[in-house]
DNA sequence: AATCCATGTTTACATGCGTAATTGTTCGCG
DNA sequence: CGCGAACAATTACGCATGTAAACATGGATT
C-alpha cells in the first residue's frame, strides 16, 4: 500500500530526526497543517499498519523511528512521476521545466557541474 | 478538483488524438487496462464534471475533446512532486537520478545540449 | 483508593476513487 | 408507431484518505 500524501507529511518530520514522540511531531506538523492531535495519531497507526514506521515503548508513551527510508520513497514517488509523464526519460523532464523557465541560475550551474562530474567518472 | 490516475489513462487517449467517442477510448484503454464500457464512461463523466473534456452531441453519441491541456496536467504534477520532494528546485531532482544511475547516455547527451541552447540564449 | 491526566487505540464519517451494474433515452427499423 | 439496439446517465459499493471524536488505559496526584 501507498504512502497517502498527509502520511507522508509525517514520514517528513521523521526523516528529518528520529525517534519522536507523537506529540513533537504534533507540535512540529500541527500548525502549518491545522492538524488535532487525533490527525496525527491516526496517521502514525497507518504507518505503523504500513510498516512505514515502527514503535518502540519509553514508558508511557512511544517514540516513532521510520522503518521506510526517505531514499526509498522519493525513488518510488519520482519514478511514478518520470514514467507517466515523461516516458520514463529524465531529459524530457528537465526540457520541461527549462521550456517552464522553471531552472534557476542554480539549478544550471548545478547541472553543469552534476554534468561535468559524470564527465570525469567515465576518465 | 485533481485528475486521478485513471482518469489521467482517458486523458491520455485524448490527448493523442481528439475528438474520440467512448468507444473509441474503450478499444484504446480497454484491454490494457482491463476496463469495461461502464468504467470509462464513469471516468468520462467524471471528467466532465472537472471541466478537464468538453463533450459534443454528435447524432446519438458524443464526441470528447480535453479542455485541460497536457502540459497544464504535467506543470501541476511535476511541479508538485518537485516542491514535495526536492525543495522546489530541478538540479537535487537530477542529481538523484543521477545517483540512481538512471541517467541513460541518451539523457546526458541531450542534457549536454539543452544546457549549451540555454547558453547560447544567454547571448 | 478514587481521580485525573497523558497517551495511545478504536470508531466514525464525509469524500474521492476504481470499477461496474442498472436504468434511462434516442435512433433506426420493421 | 412500437421495439430493440446503442449509448449515455445514474446509482452502487468497497476501499483509501483526511480529519477527528470517543474510548481505554496506565501512571501521577490528592
Amino acid at each position: 500500500m501507498a504512502i497517502s500524501e498527509a502520511e507522508a507529511v509525517v514520514m517528513d518530520v521523521l526523516w528529518r530526526e528520529a525517534p519522536r514522540t507523537a506529540e513533537e511531531i504534533l507540535a512540529e506538523v500541527g500548525p502549518a497543517q491545522g492538524w488535532q492531535e487525533g490527525t496525527v495519531k491516526s496517521l502514525l497507526n497507518r504507518l505503523l499498519k504500513k510498516k512505514a514506521v515502527q514503535a518502540e515503548r519509553d514508558g508511557r508513551r512511544y517514540l516513532y523511528t521510520p522503518l521506510l527510508a526517505r531514499e526509498q520513497y522519493v525513488q518510488q514517488e519520482s519514478k511514478g512521476l518520470l514514467d507517466r509523464l515523461f516516458g520514463g526519460r529524465v531529459a524530457p523532464l528537465v526540457a520541461h521545466f527549462s521550456e517552464q523557465r522553471k531552472l534557476s541560475k542554480k539549478d544550471i550551474a548545478e547541472l553543469r557541474k552534476l554534468l561535468k562530474e559524470l564527465d570525469d567518472e567515465q576518465h
